[in-house]
DNA sequence: CCTTCAAACAATCTACATTTTTCGCAATAG
DNA sequence: CTATTGCGAAAAATGTAGATTGTTTGAAGG
């Protein structure tokens, strides 16, 4: 099991010793889960047992068990008698997932401001200093963004941490991974030039920080709906070609 | 595989004649979510794969499916490498289920109700006459409850059916799954004369079809922060005693 | 063109092998 | 004498291989 042992012994480097075991079936999930949401596995692909096993050298049943795993989160989805596939991508669904998170982000976050707390504060801070100084890195120059991805995570997570319920957190964590699929197209076939997200970050961070409840909602859904904006305009010149 | 014969002939019998097949994974699936949904399997205990396995006349392979899909679903904990449990209830973990429905459903409401249409209306309307000629079936008079559990479901899942996600819909109906785990528990030490839930249904209903967003969700939000009040004095007494 | 049937393929399940944890009991240190 | 550590043995979780069941495909016949 070569890849596995590779992946054990980077995780054990990277996360400072912390020599976590971890069983096969929690390999393929977490592997699976990153190859969807980078796109390495194509909306509509079916994902047979046999095949995936072999890319993760593993066997059918821990596969299988991921998979399991994975359609409960709806990151792919599970046909009965007939295998499972990853979900297609589609404006309609988009544009679902950026207004069920604009609900409930802004609700988090309206929560967490209310509930602030110093150390809360200065992890939002924290975080977006981080984001701010990961630069954005495009498919064409070599890209791996996954850096980027995790501090923007990151930054986000910090200001809904406050909001005092775990299941929210876990929602806007879910909707946070189907985003991350559509991010991942619209840099492949990215056209226009790219924006500036540092400076929306920090007037969301700002707002937060000032606790300025209506004014950070606004930015927070500004900045979901100009990504909608840009994503559909990409998506509609692929459309039509 | 008795269990499931007769339980598939049953699913036949019920639906009319549509004859869908099940796999033993999804059989097992479902039979676990229900049987930890009402309390027969109870919180903290320990699901032993041999046991859950012949508790359903399974193989383990498909009760291991099972349960990582209910693991995604937070309806039982994974412990790796240690295996599964029934999660524990709690009232922190109940305050934070009421708190999050009352804000996911609220928002869902009134999006509803904003996209409202005659169809919707009219489920509406239906479902709430349904569930008010369903008695509720205490556990001392041989309570079988699933009837109202059914019925009940169904009116909240036709308040909140035209808010236009789906998303946000699944994430009602997961809270109601852990909603209906307190309320088993409720019944079981249940020392307080019965309210009527049917008064209140009805003042939701009339909010809601009279469009009137704000009083439909002080309504939800009132039955919801009602049906905490009730168990947390139950619950503190058991805890007293 | 639509059906029928069987071979090929793929999902699912069972049985068993392997790995890991748990638990009892004894040995040892405090 | 009590508490802690360190062994196995037993139990339980996890993984593998192959049998079984169901679905798909494609050619022959209506």
């Amino acid at each position: 099991m070569t890849l596995v042992d590779q992946a054990l012994a980077e995780s054990k480097a990277g996360e400072g010793s912390r020599a976590e075991k971890v069983t096969t079936a929690t390999f393929v999930y977490q592997h699976l889960r990153r190859d969807i949401l980078k796109g390495e596995l194509k909306p509509g692909q079916k994902l047979q047992i046999d095949q995936v096993a072999a890319r993760y050298s593993a066997g059918t049943n821990p596969v299988r068990e991921a998979l399991n795993r994975l359609s409960s989160e709806r990151l792919v989805d599970r046909h009965e008698q007939r295998g499972f596939s990853v979900p297609q991508l589609s404006l309609d669904s988009l544009r679902e997932l950026v207004k069920t998170r604009c609900w409930l982000e802004a609700k988090a976050l309206e929560e967490s401001i209310a509930n602030r707390t110093q150390a809360w504060e200065d992890n939002v801070i924290l975080t977006y200093h981080r984001l701010s100084r990961t630069k954005v890195r495009l498919p064409e120059e070599g890209g791996d963004n996954s850096e980027w991805e995790i501090k923007h995570r990151a930054f986000h997570n910090a200001l809904i941490a406050a909001c005092g319920s775990s299941l929210l957190i876990n929602y806007c964590n879910e909707m946070m991974d189907h985003a991350e699929r559509y991010r991942y197209i619209s840099m492949i076939i990215a056209t226009t030039p790219r924006r500036d997200s540092n400076e929306e970050h920090r007037l969301i961070m700002e707002a937060t920080i000032d606790g300025n409840v209506e004014l950070a909602k606004e930015q927070l859904v500004n900045q979901y709906q100009t990504t909608l904006r840009l994503l559909e305009e990409q998506l509609e010149i692929v459309g039509a070609a």
